[in-house]
DNA sequence: GCGACAG
DNA sequence: ATCTTGTCGC
């Protein structure tokens, strides 16, 4: 991925791109592990993480990371610009191709539909989601219990869905990204925060780019 | 024009 | 994102 963009460039190049999600899952997708990417800052510089994770036992399988300069600023809407160029480069540090990319920030819940794990899994071909601390759109709460979840819009569509991961803890925002679909994106992210309010991939990312 | 705005 | 430990509570 080029890292010079200019902010016009860069808008045109997510509406080139957008068309090419898809939306659907690989015939017979059951992936058995799953990569989670992540990014830490510095003063001078980005480190990126990818750690693979055991679907069965949440075991760590493989990781790998990747610094370098910031070459892009933080303008929402515009994350990937930001980050995936690093990212990508950790990816293919990996002993081995990952099944489904676990993003740390939005997929089709996006102004243009289409935030960085949409760009992540265009760009790699992989089947990708996006788990988002925070929203872009608008929602309503869902309910109290692990599983309730409630549609998260923009625009008048829906775009993904606020997730209850944990009881009475604040949800967590997943969209689609790429050759998944949502349903399917939902009950991954629950099976990866039995524990917590975040995925394991994401919290073993965030961990690992913090060293 | 003003505020809000993934990480 | 980052500056930052212990502590209160389910």
């Amino acid at each position: 991925m080029r890292e010079q963009w200019s902010e016009a460039e860069a808008i045109a190049e997510q509406e080139r791109l957008r068309y090419a999600v898809e939306t659907v899952a690989p015939e017979g997708f059951e992936p058995k592990t799953a990569t989670g990417l992540d990014v830490h800052y510095t003063e001078n510089a980005l480190v990126a993480a990818a750690c693979t994770i055991d679907l069965g036992t949440d075991e760590l399988i493989d990781s790998a990371t990747c610094t370098g300069p910031e070459t892009f600023p933080y303008i929402p809407g515009l994350f990937a610009f930001r980050e995936l160029p690093l990212l990508l480069r950790a990816i293919e540090q990996l002993a081995t191709p990952p099944e489904v990319l676990v993003c740390d920030g939005q997929g089709l819940a996006h102004p243009r539909r289409f935030g960085l794990a949409c760009h992540a899994g265009v760009l790699t071909g992989i089947p990708s989601l996006g788990v988002g601390k925070n929203a872009l759109g608008e929602f309503t709460a869902p309910g109290p219990h692990r599983g309730d979840w409630s549609a998260l819009t923009d625009a008048g569509e829906t775009v993904g869905r606020a997730l209850r991961t944990q009881p009475n803890v604040k949800p967590v925002f997943v969209s689609v990204g790429h050759r998944i679909d949502i349903d399917t994106a939902t009950d991954l992210v629950l099976k990866l925060a039995p524990r917590y309010r975040l995925p394991e991939t994401t919290r073993q990312a965030d961990q690992l780019s913090r060293r």
